[in-house]
DNA sequence: CGAGGGTTTGATACTATTCAAGTAACGTGG
DNA sequence: CCACGTTACTTGAATAGTATCAAACCCTCG
């Protein structure tokens, strides 16, 4: 059964994607390409499937597709000097990966799927082309990287910053939508350790101190949060 | 003398600058725009000097300009969720500070001169114009927001993770050019806390203990190192 | 039922912070 | 020119915070 393990990391083709009836069409990475401009320009974007655990792509990898998050959930990862990789952006529906093609063709992290996802396998060749035709797409492209340097500079300053449970407390207020996190963000305690900068142990035990503090009651696969309290936490 | 002290952080006024003969045309934000188009477009870049000390804008704030950087060394700073800033990033001649404007016309950091700077203070409306007139200004700034991003994206990976000496050893092997750092680069103490995310007495305490080690020697305004071994302390 | 993944907890060692004191270099004003 | 304050840095001692190693727990799943 090792060949069906396996497998179920693999890719599935799920058919072309036709951007037109896009699900996330209006916040896509060509939400403002005219529909004649994405059907006929030689160009196909596949429709891939990607279970949890798979891996788009490797970090330092050359590579000629750029993915377009249509669901899931996704961590990108970097090695650290030492073993141990650190998460450096979670991606959520709507988002896209690997844009840094588009400076010089190598991908930066390992793309690692956190929850099933449905991606656009999108030609790098097909988004330059876009881009030159099309001054919305580089605007997008634009928006898109402001964002990651936004995300990038959050981690710096409020991930990796100060103690234990103040980064523990900003990340659950950042991943709560009012008073409690989506399932559909649900983390691993080692997966926030490695977003966090600190041990799988760490984690758990500040995860216990909270609960005991009545700041959070865990659910299934979601938190319910004291945003109050975790705010005077955040804050020390 | 209170107000001379002040005005020695003020920017001065040091002429229009003319793109066309900047020192730093090949490599400057406007690199692949005609002359023509640079020379008649209705708008005008300042040459401004800030002195060491002196700030081009502060967190938060709108603002209406975008700068190139010609020479001098400059700190982006963001407030943590308690009181002390931490280093995002630095920033050399030729790289611009402020392009995040383009998204949202907000300033993500405060920027503060570590080292007398010339910079040329190019109006928002004016890069907007170009970018829209000339794909190659496209073109760079996305590469300028890459290299944001992997910066960014280092700072998470490997100056926020693993121990103090790990940290500084890495900031050291990425500062120096060869078996030395430049001069100009120089950081006290205080900034290359702010940059790994410690406090400036653990940084001065793992500086003396690489100096005792034979890590390093420290000279006037740089370092002399010993790659090797600080690449053997980077991987810890 | 046994195996393995994810998690918790305890004991201990290690690392970094905090608070405090002190040094050295520099520039300013009397 | 010296006294003084300021800035940058160093060092020590006590403490707080985290990592590490080890053991055990709770599920789920074949």
């Amino acid at each position: 059964m090792e060949a069906t393990r396996i497998r179920a990391h693999e890719p599935v083709w799920m058919g072309r994607s036709d951007c037109c009836a896009c699900p996330v069409r209006t916040r896509a990475l060509f939400a403002h390409v005219p529909d004649a401009a994405l059907k006929s320009n030689g160009y196909t974007i596949d429709l891939l499937r990607v279970r949890t655990g798979g891996t788009l792509y490797e970090e330092g990898a050359t590579g000629d597709y750029v993915y377009a998050l249509r669901s899931g959930f996704v961590k990108l990862m970097q090695q650290s000097g030492n073993g141990n990789a650190r998460i450096v952006r979670l991606l959520h529906a709507g988002e896209s990966a690997g844009l840094e093609l588009l400076a010089d063709g190598r991908y930066r992290h390992t793309a690692v799927v956190l929850r099933d996802i449905d991606v656009c396998r999108v030609p790098l060749r097909m988004l330059r082309t876009l881009r030159e035709a099309h001054r919305e797409v580089c605007d997008e492209v634009l928006r898109r990287l402001q964002k990651s340097v936004d995300t990038a500079d959050y981690g710096i300053t409020h991930l990796s910053t100060g103690t234990a449970q103040a980064r523990m407390a900003r990340l659950l207020l950042g991943l709560a939508r009012g008073k409690q996190t989506d399932e559909r963000d649900w983390l691993m305690r080692e997966d926030i350790a490695a977003l966090l900068g600190l041990t799988l142990e760490t984690v758990s035990r500040t995860v216990s101190e909270f609960k005991r503090q009545g700041l959070i009651v865990e659910h299934e696969r979601y938190f319910e949060i004291d945003r109050d309290g975790l705010e005077r936490v955040a804050s020390n």
